[in-house]
DNA sequence: TTTGAAATGTTATAACATAACAATTTCATG
DNA sequence: CATGAAATTGTTATGTTATAACATTTCAAA
C-alpha cells in the first residue's frame, strides 16, 4: 500500500516511458479517482473538479484528463456502468493479460483483479477458434454480489 | 439455420415458458433485430421501427421491448457499445454458462458464442477465490479484429 | 525566440436513457 | 358477459452521458 503521492510519481514515470504527459490537470483527476471509494461518473468527477480545483471547468475537460489516464492505463472505464476508477496496480509491476472486474449490484463497489492465467489461456484458445484477434488487454465485467454483501 | 418466423414462432414460446408476453409490438421489434447485419443502438432500431410500423412511435417504446427482450433472454445488450442484437441462440437449445461477444472494431460486427466450459470453471474458480456471487450468466464483450477484417 | 504540436478553454449539441402519468388492453374471475 | 386489477402502451418531458468544433494557451524542441 503506497501513498497517494507516490502513487502519482509513479504515474508520471510510466507516462514517460509511454511519451505521455502527465500535466497539472490530468494529475489532478488522477488523485481524484485515487481518493474514490468507488467507481465514479464522469460528471460525479468534474462535479468534485469543480468543487476542488476549477470551479468553471466544462465536461470536455473531464473526458479528456481521462480517455488520456485510461489510455495510459492509468485509470479503466467500466462500460457497462459508464463509471472510471483508477487502476488498481499503478504502483505494482503488473504483467497482466487482461483485467477482471467483479461489480456489486448491492453495494456499488468494485473488485479488479488481473485475470488468471488458466482463465486467459481458455479465452485465447476461444478467441483462436474464431479468428479474432484481440488489440488491448481485454477487460470483462461481471456483475453479482460480493462478499461483504452476500454476508448481510 | 430456421427462418425467421420460426424463429419468432419459437421466440413466442420461450415467453410463455417464461411466464412473459409476447405482444405484437415486442415481436416486431424482435423482427427488427433479427433482420440485422450486425448489432443496432435504440435510436437506429427506433428510426427502422417508426418507418416500418409506427410512425410516431417515442423512445420508451424501442427501450421497453428491448428491455424485455433481453429479460426474456431473447436479444442482448452490448454495454461497451450500447447496442442490442438478437440472441443467436433462439432456436437451439442453449445451455450457456455465459456469452463471449467478440466485437470487431474494424466491420463493427459481433460475433455471438457460449462460452467454451473451461473458461467458465476458470473463471468461476476466480470468482470465487473473492467471494463473488454471480446471478446471471455473464456477458463479457472482447474487442478486437475478427477474420475477415484481419484478413483484408 | 520562433514555431508548431499538444493541451486546454468554451460553446453548443449529439447520443443514450428514463421518469412520470395517462390511456388502453388483457385476461382471470365473479 | 361484466369488470376490475395488472400489464402494456402512449405521450410529454427531462435526465444523463459524451463529443464536435473552434478559439486560445502552453511548452518543448529547433
Amino acid at each position: 500500500m503506497s501513498g497517494l503521492s507516490q502513487t502519482l510519481t509513479r504515474a508520471e514515470q510510466r507516462c514517460q516511458q509511454q511519451g505521455g504527459r502527465m500535466t497539472t490537470q490530468r494529475k489532478q483527476v488522477l488523485a481524484l479517482l485515487l481518493s474514490q471509494a468507488g467507481p465514479q461518473s464522469a460528471y460525479q468527477l468534474l462535479a468534485q473538479f469543480k468543487h476542488q480545483y476549477q470551479a468553471n471547468a466544462q465536461p470536455p475537460t473531464i473526458y479528456r484528463a481521462l480517455d488520456f489516464l485510461v489510455q495510459q492505463g492509468l485509470a479503466h472505464r467500466l462500460s457497462s456502468t459508464n463509471q472510471y476508477l483508477a487502476c488498481g496496480h499503478i504502483t505494482c509491476q503488473h504483467d497482466h493479460q487482461g483485467t477482471l472486474f467483479l461489480l456489486c449490484d448491492t453495494c456499488g463497489g468494485v473488485q479488479e483483479t488481473p485475470l488468471l492465467k488458466g482463465a486467459v489461456s481458455q479465452l485465447q484458445q476461444q478467441l483462436g477458434r474464431e479468428g479474432f484477434q484481440v488489440q488491448h488487454e481485454p477487460l470483462l465485467e461481471i456483475h453479482g454480489r460480493c462478499a461483504s454483501c452476500a454476508v448481510a
